[in-house]
DNA sequence: AACAATCACTTGCAACTTGCAAGCAATTAA
DNA sequence: TTAATTGCTTGCAAGTTGCAAGTGATTGTT
């Protein structure tokens, strides 16, 4: 399941970028074909590693979620993280990887946080991952 | 790179099984198409994950070995493990993941030593991933 | 009320990638 | 000298991906 270009990619988004919708997904600068999107987030639900929920106040839209298995990703996509810094395939600066790094547990616990509190500021001020995670 | 369904597979035989040639990825049960492994392979020397050494005694064969930037993935696939574990796709029995789990930094030590001595025996006697890791 | 815009997708199709089976050169074993 | 082994390569059918252009159900604007 997660063998793939783009499912790691939309999981991280999920966790660290606080992304909900499909537009945000299909924007997030990686270009993700609409088609693609669709089928990797169903593919996502069938596995129960994210969710659906209605958008109160727009029944037009849809709000994905990381389910519990979903966020239980988050030491792995944080270790992936901290590997391309260190084999520099991220444009992340180094003090802030060696932060992370640092403090693993803590990220950790304040990523599980922002999860159940539905809290969608970004973690930390936007990294990426050039080519793959 | 490791956005694929194969490369991480590779990687993680290398790492946990103590396999080195491509007799042995090819026949890991796994069933990989000897011309995707060998594509996998190069694709894995050229972004300096894995390098190839000659085997003494026999010029047919090569051994693969992960290079400092391959074992340095090794807490990423430790908590894919984990986390396969937690959510039942995989077939390591739980009193060993919670061992794992317990002992993160110790295992992590022991596998980057197995890596330096150049150790073959089996990590902990075989787990698999059904699909994906 | 009418029309345009937005959102989350589908559809059609060409291009690329994968998987399967067979084959091959260079050794090494019998 | 012949057979087997090792690490590939080749050809081709089948499957997957990416691109562009829709579509239907709302919601926003005039």
């Amino acid at each position: 399941m997660l063998g793939d270009r783009w499912s790691l990619l939309i999981i991280r988004d999920l966790m660290v970028r606080g992304y909900r919708t499909f537009k945000e997904f299909q924007q997030a600068g990686e270009g993700i074909a609409t088609n693609i999107l669709a089928d990797r987030l169903q593919k996502l639900i069938n596995v129960d590693i994210i969710s659906t929920e209605q958008v109160p106040g727009d029944r037009r839209s849809i709000h994905y979620r990381l389910t519990e298995k979903g966020i239980d990703l988050a030491p792995v996509l944080l270790d992936l993280l901290i590997w391309g810094a260190r084999h520099e395939e991220t444009s992340a600066p180094g003090a802030v990887i060696n932060q992370l790094e640092a403090n693993r547990e803590s990220v950790l616990a304040e990523t599980r946080r922002r999860w159940k509190d539905r809290d969608l500021t970004p973690l930390i001020p936007k990294f990426q991952k050039e080519n793959e995670l």
